[in-house]
DNA sequence: TATTTTTACTAAAACGTTTTACTTGTTTAT
DNA sequence: ATAAACAAGTAAAACGTTTTAGTAAAAATA
């Protein structure tokens, strides 16, 4: 039944070559290596006859490129990062790589378990949302040599290759125009972690409520107890509302934190929705169907996945360890939906 | 700086003793193949001391098996494919494997060319959404003892593995629940294909319809021009709506199919949604917070990935080739949510 | 004609494991 | 005292590639 896979040495075997040669065929190498036309060819036909796929793991072994990236974010269940990884999952295997993806929890021992759990596995570039406290593993990868692109945020302190967004500018266009319809206090609703996204988002937030003389609500949810990107923390949200005098519109800034935001509003204050400014950071689908629709800072998904796989490519391909990093910083949209959201 | 990985051979030669003796240590066959303790001892400390992992790679080559697991669905960034994803992903690496995920966009080509892809690669077993055409190559991956489950849907002339949903009950169930609430004209909203998950919620619809003697409204969306898992096919859902006289309820076979639905109603009938009674099959976290909240057909994540990994490590370990199949049919729930959906 | 160059190929090492089939020295049983 | 059993290992093959360092014959050059 099953019928052994072919090798070169099998092929070598029925032309009546050396492996080598066949290897040099199969590598395209024929013309530089001088092999002649004719075996050339034989070896070609019967190869495209037997349908002959080289064994990966033993390319991989003597190569020591395993043709695997690895794509780590918070949680691959996430609206954000579930998109991103359909999209990197084909432009990546129309390259020639696989991808394996998985999720952090922004949690370090997490993210050192994986890493090193992948070290065993030739991975040949990582793509990873790095939580908090492991600049010391990216840079012991940096430093072997492995390609390595951090996203959505980074290190400042780390010299690293890099794709993020403008959160600050996002977050301080966002808030103005929660200010320009007339919202007077507007909540910040964040988590507590001290990563560069959320600072900016938190900073343009607070530049523009500063800019318009207005005065500053925030919350900071805590990262540990909870598993917050699966609708935890409403309590903590409904506290929020429920001490802030006046508050009439909220920003969330990011789209697990708005879903539950509206989970808290159906719950506990059905009638304030209507009333209540609010935006998002993170576009998702749902944001245009719920009522009212929900305005939200649209991160450009596609251009995201487009840069990370073009810059991985590109380090790949180098292997004159091209030692300049490669920093981009991609521009968001504001997603304005809500005519009924002014005052 | 790249300070080389450990080998067994460093081991060997640190040690002063043959690289099988380390070999053994590590597999823990230092009884069996009668290793002094002491050596035994100083082995592992070392190990421990250097921080050595073995190279999987190497192992792999060795031993036919890659520890790695393929999970084949429709569209990874889907709701339901992405949350079983998470939980996939969790039991896999508790066990030592990695898993790789994959889209197949329901598309028999895709399907193949990535089976193809993994066949070079060892991988040790496939959990499949099959797409209608692709019986020949499951067929061959399980004729080569490769251990395979289907799950969402089967071939039923093809005896394997799988793990499914009882979608016909579950669609009966879900109709009657319409039908109890007064509900007279209820469209069925589906996609136009042969599937056994299709075949059964349809068929479980026209029972319940037959049974309580009403008539039957059918779309049947066409897959192919349309990217349905990202919100096409609005068109021929409003279609359906402005020809249905008299249609009081729609019923979606698929989460995907339920949001289109909501964004037609959004778009084109925005007071149609209160009067309207909607049922739909795949629940979503975000059914809940919509007003009004949508009743739901709720697919046991949880267990569906549980068994779907339980069943794999089995198959995995079976090294005897147990020729038996194991087909699992699980138990959905009804989360009937809105009050306000009765007549 | 003798030497060099080129053509067309190949043997063998290497990647890092696992595993089979020994070996050598020490006990134990007879 | 001798054979059998066991303890504690080891050498080498194998997995399927890639790549280095060849070789032998033919062709070109002097």
């Amino acid at each position: 039944m099953k019928n052994k896979r072919h090798s070169i040495k099998d092929i070598a075997a029925e032309i009546g070559v050396s492996v080598t040669t066949v290897s040099f065929v199969l590598n395209g190498k024929a013309q530089e290596k001088k092999i002649s036309k004719a075996v050339t060819e034989k070896i070609l036909k019967y190869v495209e006859k037997i349908k002959y796929k080289p064994n990966q793991i033993a390319q991989s072994l003597r190569t020591g490129k395993s043709k695997i990236i690895v794509f780590m974010v918070e949680d691959i269940s996430n609206y954000f990062f579930a998109k991103l990884a359909r999209i990197i999952e084909d432009l990546a295997y129309k390259k020639g790589y696989k991808v394996l993806f998985c999720s952090n929890e922004n949690d370090d021992d997490k993210s050192i378990d994986l890493i090193d759990l992948f070290k065993d596995r030739q991975i040949d570039g990582y793509i990873i949302i790095p939580s908090s406290g492991i600049m010391p593993k990216i840079k012991e990868l940096i430093d072997e040599g492995i390609p390595v692109i951090l996203f959505d945020r980074h290190f400042p302190e780390l010299d690293s290759n890099y794709v993020i967004v403008n959160n600050k500018e996002a977050s301080y266009h966002a808030t103005q125009h929660l200010i320009a319809n007339k919202f007077k206090n507007i909540g910040f609703v964040s988590i507590d972690v001290e990563q560069t996204q959320m600072l900016d988002r938190l900073q343009g937030y607070k530049d523009a409520v500063k800019d318009a003389g207005l005065v500053e609500h925030i919350i900071k949810l805590p990262l540990q107890d909870l598993n917050l990107t699966n609708g935890g923390g409403e309590m903590y949200i409904k506290q929020f509302i429920d001490e802030t005098p006046d508050l009439d519109a909220i920003y969330f800034a990011t789209n697990y934190l708005a879903l539950s935001g509206l989970e808290v509003f159906k719950k506990y204050f059905p009638e304030y929705i209507n009333k209540l400014g609010v935006i998002t950071f993170d576009d998702i689908d749902f944001f245009g169907i719920y009522t009212p629709t929900i305005s939200a800072v649209s991160q450009p998904l596609s251009k995201i996945a487009q840069n990370l796989m073009n810059l991985m490519l590109t380090l790949l391909k180098d292997d004159n360890k091209n030692k300049s990093t490669t920093k981009i910083k991609l521009e968001t949209s504001l997603e304005i939906r809500s005519s009924s959201q002014t005052k």
